[in-house]
DNA sequence: GTCTATAGGCTGATAGAC
DNA sequence: GTCTATCAGCCTATAGAC
C-alpha cells in the first residue's frame, strides 16, 4: 500500500466527476444518493465511506466545480479583452451550454440551492468563488465588474434554460451578448 | 349557489398565495404537497380537488407570480428612467429581497427548476414572462434591453443568496447597481 | 369540496459481513 | 472500502366517507 491516500483522493474525484453531471442536470435535492452512487459505479453504502453526508458531498462538489471553472477563465487571460469576450460569449452563452447543464457551470444549475443550503456549504462556495472573481478581475480591471459580468451570464443562462423553444432561448442569450461589450468596455 | 365558479377561483388564488411563499422559500421539488396544503390550511387530499397534480400547481403558481411581478413593473412606467431605475435598485437589488425569497420574485427562486420542468410548465412560464418583457420594453426601449436587465438582476439575486455573509451579499448587489445605469442609458 | 386513510415507492443514513 | 440488507420517514397520488 504505497499510495493509499492518493488513491482515496483519486477515487473521491472520480465519484465527484461522475455524480456532478447528474446533480447539475437534475438538481441537488431532487437527486438521490442511490442514483448518484449508481452513476459512479458503486453502491450508496460505499458513498458514505467517502462523504459523511449528502451535504458533505455537496461541499466537495462545489469546491471541485468552481476550481474547474476558475481554471477555464484563467486559461484565457493572455488574450486581449476582445478575444476573451468573444470566447466567453461563444462558450458560456451558447445553446450547447443551455441544453447540457451536466457539463456546464454550477452557478446557473445549482445557485438557488446553494442559497438554501446550510452556512458551511455557503462558506465553501464563497471561498472558491472569490478565487474565480479575483482571477476575472485581472482581465476586467475590478472585482466589481467581474461580479457584474458573472451575474449577467448566470441570469441569462437561468432564464434561457427556463424557455421552451430554441428561439426563445436564443433571444435571451443574444440579449446578454448585446450588452456585455458595453459593460466590459466601461472602465467607469 | 350564485357564485360557485367565482368562489372556487378565489379559493384557488388563496391556496396559491399561501403555498407560493413556502415553495419559493424551500424550492419546488423539495417542498411536499402535505406542507403546501398545511400552509394553506387544508389537507393534501383537498389540494387535488383544485390542482390535478403537483406540476399543475406549479403552472398555476408561475402564472400568478409572474402576473404579480409584471404589475409591479408596469405600475412605475409613468416615472422617468432615472426614477424607475432607482426604484428597481432599491427594491429588487435589496438585502431584504435577498433574505426573503418567499415574498420576492419567482425567477431567482425557481428559475433553475423551471428549466427542469416539463414543456407545458415552460410554455406557461414563457407566455407570462413575455408580457413582463413587453411591459418593460416600453420603459427601456427594446425587448432585448429589457431581457438583459432582467438577466442582470436575476443573476445578482441568485449569487447574493448563495453568499454566507451580509457583506458578501451586498458586494454582489452593489456590483449590479454599479453597471445597471450604464446598461440602460445606452440606446445602442 | 374536504376529510381520513392508505397505497407504493423513494429518501438519507446505518449495521454488519467480507 | 465496498458490499447487501434494512431502518424509519417522507413523497405523490388516490379511494371512499361525509
Amino acid at each position: 500500500m504505497r499510495y493509499p491516500a492518493e488513491h482515496k483522493q483519486q477515487k473521491r474525484q472520480d465519484l465527484l466527476r461522475a455524480s456532478g453531471a447528474l446533480i447539475k442536470e437534475g438538481g441537488f435535492s431532487a437527486t438521490g444518493i442511490d442514483a448518484i452512487a449508481q452513476a459512479a459505479g458503486v453502491t450508496s453504502g460505499a458513498m458514505y465511506s467517502h462523504f459523511s453526508s449528502k451535504s458533505d458531498l455537496f461541499k466537495a462538489l462545489l469546491e471541485r466545480e468552481l476550481q474547474h471553472s476558475t481554471e477555464l477563465w484563467a486559461g484565457k487571460l493572455e488574450q486581449s479583452l476582445e478575444q476573451w469576450l468573444a470566447y466567453v460569449m461563444d462558450h458560456y452563452l451558447s445553446l450547447d451550454h443551455v441544453k447540457h447543464p451536466g457539463t456546464g457551470c454550477v452557478l446557473p444549475a445549482l445557485g438557488a440551492e446553494i442559497g438554501r443550503a446550510d452556512p458551511s456549504v455557503k462558506a465553501v462556495f464563497a471561498h472558491e468563488l472569490q478565487k474565480g472573481i479575483d482571477s476575472l478581475s485581472e482581465r476586467l480591471g475590478s472585482p466589481q465588474l467581474a461580479t457584474a459580468v458573472i451575474s449577467q451570464m448566470v441570469g441569462a443562462l437561468v432564464l434561457a434554460r427556463a424557455m421552451p423553444t430554441r428561439q426563445a432561448q436564443l433571444a435571451v442569450l443574444d440579449a446578454s451578448k448585446a450588452v456585455l461589450p458595453t459593460l466590459v468596455a466601461r472602465p467607469k
